[in-house]
RNA sequence: GGUCCCAUCGUCUAGCCUGGCCUAGGACAGCGCCCUCUCAAGGCGUAAACACGGGUUCGAAUCCCGUUGGGACCA
């Protein structure tokens, strides 16, 4: 048993879209799961379409989710003579002919087999052709498929399937301008990589028997096929661009966890029983290829606000600290230069993750502290009562003259102004906390005095006791 | 239009291959309760699905056929 190499090419014609990277985690976590290779090829022959930019995306998207190559970034552009050499085989075997048909015949006849309700496919009238080339038109290459009998794919997803070689025409494997079209490209490279499981979305499903024909007429072992079935947006519909959010990159910007991300994406048409949460050494010693469901599945962002919540509760406070700081600075709530110390950040980070299910949710948050003042909700108005003023004025008094401003001092102090008035914890904490946040949901009491500091804690119980009168 | 793929709670899914353990399990979202200084988090509970129709079988979510519905590819 030869070791498993696997491989991901995207053409470089956009964003690296949130369905690519789930193509490529499966194929980076089968190949870390048999300890493989894991190949990243791209398919750039599409000249018109493919742009440097879009090449950068996908590196981007790759490197941020955490799925390293160990071979690649191979580029097609840099392998045409490959792709002629191959091509040229097959002509000098007779098993491919130059065709000189245009675009204008192609269409008629093409026309005309459909009002004969024949197939449309093309009918191989180059294959008998014989006598001088016609000099005003530049040929394209077609592959002389057979016409009888059967091929079978044997996927490792969907099982085997079967398709009449009578269904096939004789594709193009080279394009006039000399670039190979994708099926070609991929056989070769694929081929010649030694790649021993093609897995990629089932968009490429009826494209299969073609190739392991091309295979099979080039001398090579087609490698072992798994076609996974499509992701679709929240309607059910094929994922695109008016869903929002589909490049990964977007996620990241979006404030989410490359790790909520992966571990969403990988129980999207994968499971293993019943468990839903993941750690990466975990899924690559779980994932196979077996637990993979033939069915698409549709996007569900509130699953994946979950799993980012749980993300960013359980990571390491320090990192997510240092992931807020950009949101932070977006929301002008730190400048471009400043950095918030250190343990000023883990400690609102240890407040806000409980209740935050993104990176800009916590910022958002943290306004509350960061602020000089932020404008008062009404709903919180309403607690600050005038009978509350004796309580908040002991309570001023305690914070003042406390010897340390930590959480058991202030709890202390807190405590002692209960007894002093006569008040429940439930009856002042809801006031204070309106005094000090503006709002009527935050951390704990304690939690909010120790983000704002001493002084602000103090300017806000003031600023407070002077709306009570 | 042809070929191919798919079909379990609203969503992701377990179960299907190797029928009985399924009065169909888990998770997200929903709802309720508990905890509680609020909101969360957490805990407990609740509602919610085998697309339809035929077979096969003592017995079908599971096997077979068809229908319907989605999707992909080739145009």
């Amino acid at each position: 048993m030869s070791a498993v190499r696997v491989r991901f090419a995207p053409s470089p014609t956009g964003y690296l879209h949130i369905g690519g990277v789930r193509t490529a985690l499966f194929n980076w976590l089968f190949a870390r799961h048999e300890k493989g290779v894991f190949v990243l090829r791209i398919e750039d022959t599409d000249r018109e379409r493919s742009t440097p930019e879009a090449i950068q995306a996908i590196l981007d998207g790759l490197k941020w989710v955490g799925l390293d190559w160990d071979e690649g970034p191979i580029f097609q552009t840099d392998r045409l003579p490959l792709y002629k050499e191959h091509a040229g085989r097959l002509l000098a075997a007779g098993k491919a002919y130059l065709c000189y048909c245009t675009e204008e015949e192609l269409e008629s006849r093409r026309q005309a087999a459909l009002a004969r309700k024949d197939l449309p496919k093309y009918d191989g009238r180059c294959r008998l052709r014989s006598g001088p080339a016609p000099s005003d038109s530049s040929p394209v290459i077609r592959f002389v498929t057979p016409q009888t009998g059967q091929t079978t794919v044997h996927d490792q997803i969907k099982g085997d399937v079967v398709f009449d070689n009578s269904q096939l025409d004789d594709l193009i494997i080279v394009r006039s301008n000399g670039m190979p079209t994708y099926n070609f490209g991929a056989v070769v490279d694929d081929a010649l990589m030694n790649i021993t499981h093609v897995i990629r979305g089932d968009d490429h499903l009826n494209n299969t028997p073609r190739q392991i024909l091309l295979y099979q007429a080039l001398g090579f072992e087609p490698p072992r096929f798994g076609h996974l079935s499509m992701i679709l947006g929240v309607d059910k519909v094929k994922l695109s661009k008016r869903h929002g959010a589909t490049s990964v990159l977007e996620y990241q910007e979006a404030g989410y966890l490359p790790e909520a991300l992966v571990n969403y994406l990988v129980r999207l048409g994968w499971s293993f029983g019943d468990q839903e949460v993941f750690a990466l050494p975990e899924l690559i010693e779980k994932f196979t290829l077996d637990h993979i469901n033939k069915s698409p599945a549709a996007l569900d962002p509130e699953k994946l606000l979950w799993l980012n919540g749980y993300y960013l509760r359980h990571a390491d406070t320090k990192r997510v600290g240092d992931l807020l700081i950009p949101f932070l600075r977006r929301q002008g709530l730190l400048g471009e230069q400043e950095t918030s110390d250190p343990v000023w950040l883990e400690r609102l980070v240890r407040a806000l993750r409980e209740r935050s299910r993104t990176l800009p949710e916590m910022a958002e948050g943290a306004a509350l502290y960061l602020r000089e003042s932020v404008a008062m909700e009404p709903e919180a108005k309403k607690l600050l009562a005038a009978n509350l003023r004796p309580a908040f004025e002991k309570l001023v008094t305690v914070v003042e003259q406390g010897t340390v401003f930590d959480h058991a001092t202030l709890e202390h102090g807190f405590k002692s102004v209960l007894e002093q008035t006569g008040l429940k914890m439930k009856d002042l904490a809801q006031p204070v906390r309106a005094a000090l946040t503006s709002r009527t949901a935050s951390p704990g009491i304690f939690e909010v005095m120790l983000l704002l500091g001493r002084d602000r804690t103090l300017t806000r119980l003031r600023a407070a006791i002077d709306l009570m009168s």
